[in-house]
Parts: C-alpha cells; structure tokens; sequence
DNA sequence: CTGAAAGCGCTTACAG
DNA sequence: CTGAAAGCGCTTACAG
C-alpha cells in the first residue's frame, strides 16, 4: 500500500503538492499535475480517508440514524437507507449506520461528540423531535426525512397534503361519494408522529372543502386491528365504499372484512394505500391501487442537503416536498354494490 | 471538545497511560486509573475514532456489502443490515454501507484498498463468488451471511437442508403426497445463487428418499410468473396438494390460480413460503405458513465472527447453519378436495 | 506555482 | 507500574 510520501517522491515533487493536486485546492502547473497523476496511477496510491479525516477534520462520513427495527419498518425505509448509502457514496462519502434501539437522545450525543461523522440523517421525524432539538442545539449538522412543527432545517418530505388529496380525487373520480382514512395507531398520533398527523389533518380538511362525506380513524398496525377498525367504520357508515389508508400491516384485515361480507374488491369497495411501496402492492391480492412514496428519491435528496450544507454551499435552510405518485392497482374502481350497476361487474378472471 | 492530553494533565500521568488505562492494554495503578477516569468524566472526554484508528491501524469499522436494491431485496436483508449495525455497535464497531451496484468485484478492490474499513460482509453469495474470491486473494478479512461451494472461510446460513425437510415432513404430516416446489429464477440457479441451488438439490433429495411425489420448477419472482408456473405446473401434476416455495413475490399469482379454479386455501390447496418474514406472510390473504429465516441472528453471528477474526481469537474458520423455524398461518392444512372428506371444511369466516 | 514544517489525536515500541 | 518520543498518513497555514 502506498502512500501520500512515495507519490510525493516519485514525482519529485513535496507532499503538499501532491495534496493540493489531490484536492484541486489549489492551481498546479499542467505538467507537475501529469507527472503526479502518472505517479499515482503507476503505484496505485489511494489516499488513507482516516488521515485525511483526521487532518482536515472533515471524515467525509455520514451518519443515518435508524430507528428500531421493531417498530415495524418495511421497504420504505429499506429505500431510504439504500439510496443514502448510494447517493453518499456517489459523492464520495461513506455512509455508517447508527440504529436507534433505545430512541435514547443521549445516545445520539456521545455518537455525535464522538466525532466520527460530519453529519447525519434523520427519518422517522415528529412534530416536536427530541434528536432534533437536541442535534441543532448542538449545531451538528443534519438533515431530515420528514418535518418538525416548524420550518427551520433542511428537510425533504412527502406532501402528504397533496397525497391525500390525490388519493380522494382519484376515488371521487371513480364515484366514491363516501370515503374513510384508515390512520396509522393513535399512539403515534399522539407521540406526533409526522405522517400520522399530517395525513389526519390533511384528509379533514380535503373532505370538509369538496363536500364529500369523509371518516378518519386510528387503527394500530396489526391485521386484527385493521379487521375490527373496518367493522367498525362500516357499523357507522354502512354506505361508506372506499377506504383509504396509510395502515399497511391493516390491509390484510381489511381485506378480509371485505370477503367476510362476501363483497369483492373492487366492484363492491375500493381499497387505495398511500405511502405504500409498489413492491408490497404486488404482494397483496388483488394487487393494490398506491400512491408510492418517492422513497428513493427522498433518500437522495436528504443526503445531497447535507453534503451542500457541510461543504458549504448550502442557501440557508433548503426544504423539499414530493407527493407520492399514484401506482393503479385492481383495488380500486367504481362502486357497483351502491350504484345497482351490476351489469358493470368485472369479470371473474382478471389477468394475474 | 476534550482531548487526551486535557485528561492526562487533568490525572497528572502522561498521554501514554492515558491510553494505556483506555485499552486496558498494560496494568495500572489501582489509584492512576482512578484519577484518569475521573478526569475522563469531568471532561466528557471521547476518544477519536480517527485517530485511534489511524495509530492503532485499526479502525474498527466495518462494511457490509449490500446488494442493488432492484434485484429484490426485501424484509430478509433489512434484518441483515440492522441486526449487522447492532452487533457491530454492541461490539465499539460501526457499520458502513457498501451499495454493490454495479456487482463488479474491483469497485470491491477500491474500497477495500482504501483501508477505511477493518473488515466486510458478505451477503448474497454464490457458490462460487467473484466477490469471495477477491477478497480471499487480498487476504482481506471478511464473514459471510450465506456460504460458496466450498467450506472455507467464515459464513452463517441457513440450513436449506433442514429447512425443506421440515417443510415436506409438516406438509406430509397433514396428509399431502404430492408436493411441488416453486424455487427462484432459472437465472439464479446458473448464476450460482446459494438459496436456488440449495433448496433445490434439498427437494430433490428428500423427495427421492421419502418416497413422496414431487416437482421442482424455476420461477421469476413475479406475480405473472408465479400464476402462470402454476397453472403449468398443476398441467402435469393433477393431484398436486401442495406448494412450497422461497420465491415471495411469486406468492400473489399462485394464489390468484388457485382462486380462480374456485379452489379455497388452504381446504383445496395448500401454500408454504419457506425464508420469507413472518412479517410478510402477514400480509398475505390467508396469512401465510412460513418458514421464517434467522434474519436478525445471522446477521449478528456474521458480525460477531468477524470481529472475533480481526481481534484474532478465531480460532480458524467456522460455519454455523441455522434453519428456518415453521410459523403456522392459514394457508396450509389437511387437503380435503382429493381425500373427498369435504365435511372437515373449515367454517368460512375465520378469526382475522 | 511550489516547499518546508507543524499538527490532527491517538498508539506503541523502547526504556526505566 | 509509568514516561518520553516517534509515528500513523494526511492537510494547511506560512513563506517564497
């Protein structure tokens, strides 16, 4: 393994130049530059990051912070993390993992004193986060996946507004005059959970101001949950046609509510996820309607606005919204149980 | 920010015991360490990953390499990823993330030349994998979640063996005869790919010796290929009862065949996902039977090996084998369609 | 446009 | 049981 010295001298030049070069931090005569390149190329020479961290203060390390497994991620976060990873190292940082087993934030302090990381990215975030408060209290660089209360930060996010939006024009579309929003756990909505509150606040708001009639609900994150919630919301709304819903792990209860009553998706209710990736719409049957979240791309994002905001050219606070994109599954479609248009009743045999 | 030198000042001893006392590397004075560590205290001080690093020659961090998320990645390998992080936290280790993109073996070389990481994991091995070689002909530390042709090196896996054999025997225990087994792609088969070529040979064998009926047949993990392969396969094989299978995203399209010949699971058919997540045989409308992978305990026993190898009380190579554990869901029981016992049939509706 | 040198914050032989 | 010092492989003022 060579070193910074053996291109130094190999070049006949110091080892400052050879940095410099390196580093385009300074203008080198166009042969000096050659000679050194070929000096490098010829021995093979990687420049050591730990020494070059240690020397610039800069590791070029960034952080994700993940959050426990436990608490139910799935192929969003999956997304998130791989495209962090990828955009990281496409910008010549490398990306270490830190997971959140305690959500202790003192936790995150001594990893952050520790000095390893120029930077990290958050996910998971709530209304009033407490890694956030702490970490610009700090002043440690990050950025975020989601959103305070506030606007302050550099964040990317989903428009959740927008989202729902999409999801109840789509569905009013098709004829849906009565449509429910399956929430996440009213846990989560407590704890301020971003998405939790702003979907409930966006559907509410969305139903009130185009005059459908419109129900949200908690529901936990189980299938017996989303089994019961559905019954429930039926129990009350007995000419209710749609749901909507940001509740993967409900889904199946829902579905299988749905069969109990010997109603078929859709003909005789429409299912349509949010937030839900296309990969586990494939799964489920029939294949579900989804506004899929821009997972990679937010993942992306987040990490190219920490990286301006560490190497400076970062226009103060950058913050970034992107609705899901709405991927037609054989969920959804017009309410032939309501509307007595039987005659319209798809076939039995759908392609797979 | 505190450093070394602030604390041995503070303990009146020199930098050398400082460090000395942090390593526990030679014996200090009951009353030295003490001083030294309250001094450690008062200045919170944290010891410099990078400097460690670069004097030790050892930077206690480690790299997982993690493969192109298009290629299908799914609860199996986020389990790897976070329970690898949390061994490796566990241990004063971190964890970076390698995204393979382009799968080319020399993009592994730079990295590993690079000398930021100590040592790296392997996931997604082929029997015989350009990855492994390289990284054995560098001589360069490595363990692996799955094992090559050979029974060199270090690796945890699943016991694939094991794993079909328990699924034939439950499957044969609740009366089935004829069993067919949905792998992955042929693709990954002649690619190598361990899972594909393992179960396959297990199938085989334990078929031939237990005097059961059996199929094998290559799948592309999609819901179309999934559909079709059933039909073709129950083509030649009328009285096939069952299907095993470790290719998930086929799952859908087996289940829409099977529905569409009006056949209920699991009364008229039977479907056992083997290495697929509890968590994704719960969103499966009838919750899916499965043999769940020891997602979370390979990924640390990978870790943890290691770290033992590069902290050199390895004691050679070792292989450890873990089989997947069976998780009863709904969508496999006694066949009633052939054996004509159709008054066992299970009520309609089912608890969710 | 290039050099000589101090320093980043640790570890680890070498000595006693 | 403890110290004094070289060195890990870079970067970056300071000088010219």
């Amino acid at each position: 393994m060579s070193t910074m010295r053996d291109v130094a001298k190999k070049a006949n030049v110091t080892m400052s130049t050879v940095s410099y070069a390196l580093n385009g931090t300074r203008p080198i005569s166009e042969e000096t530059r050659r000679r050194i390149f070929a000096a490098m190329d010829e021995l093979e020479y990687r420049p050591h990051p730990l020494a070059r961290g240690l020397a610039s203060k800069r590791s070029r390390i960034l952080a994700i912070l993940f959050p426990a497994i436990e608490r139910g991620l799935g192929m969003t976060e999956l997304e998130f993390v791989a495209s962090t990873a990828d955009a990281a190292s496409k910008n010549g940082y490398h990306l270490v993992l830190w997971s959140d087993e305690t959500n202790d934030p003192d936790e995150l302090r001594q990893l952050t004193r520790q000095g390893l990381v120029d930077g990290v990215i958050l996910m998971e975030i709530h209304m009033n986060d407490r890694r956030v408060n702490l970490l610009r209290e700090l002043k440690f660089p990050f950025s975020m996946i989601g959103r305070c209360n506030d606007e302050y930060n550099r964040y990317v996010d989903i428009d959740f507004d927008q989202t729902i939006r999409e999801a109840i024009t789509y569905l009013s579309g098709l004829g849906h005059t009565n449509i429910a929003y399956l929430n996440q756990s009213q846990a989560s909505y407590e704890a301020g959970y971003g998405p939790t509150v702003r979907t409930h606040a966006a559907f509410d708001e969305y139903i009130r101001s185009s005059g459908l009639k419109g129900i949200a609900r908690f529901c936990r994150p189980t299938r017996q949950a989303g089994y019961a919630e559905f019954n429930s919301l039926l129990k009350d709304q007995p000419d209710l046609t749609a749901v909507v819903t940001i509740n993967e792990r409900a889904i199946p209860g829902i579905m299988q509510a749905i069969a109990e009553r010997g109603w078929k998706i859709p003909d005789d209710f429409s299912l349509v996820a949010i937030v839900s990736s296309v990969r586990m719409a494939e799964m489920m049957l029939p294949r579900l309607t989804t506004l899929e979240p821009p997972s990679a791309e937010l993942g992306r994002l987040a990490t190219e606005l920490l990286i301006k905001q560490l190497e400076g050219d970062g226009d103060g606070n950058t913050q970034i919204l992107i609705p899901c994109r709405l991927v037609l599954g054989d969920s959804s479609g017009p309410c032939l149980r309501m509307s007595g248009r039987q005659d319209l009743r798809m076939e039995e045999k759908t392609s797979p």
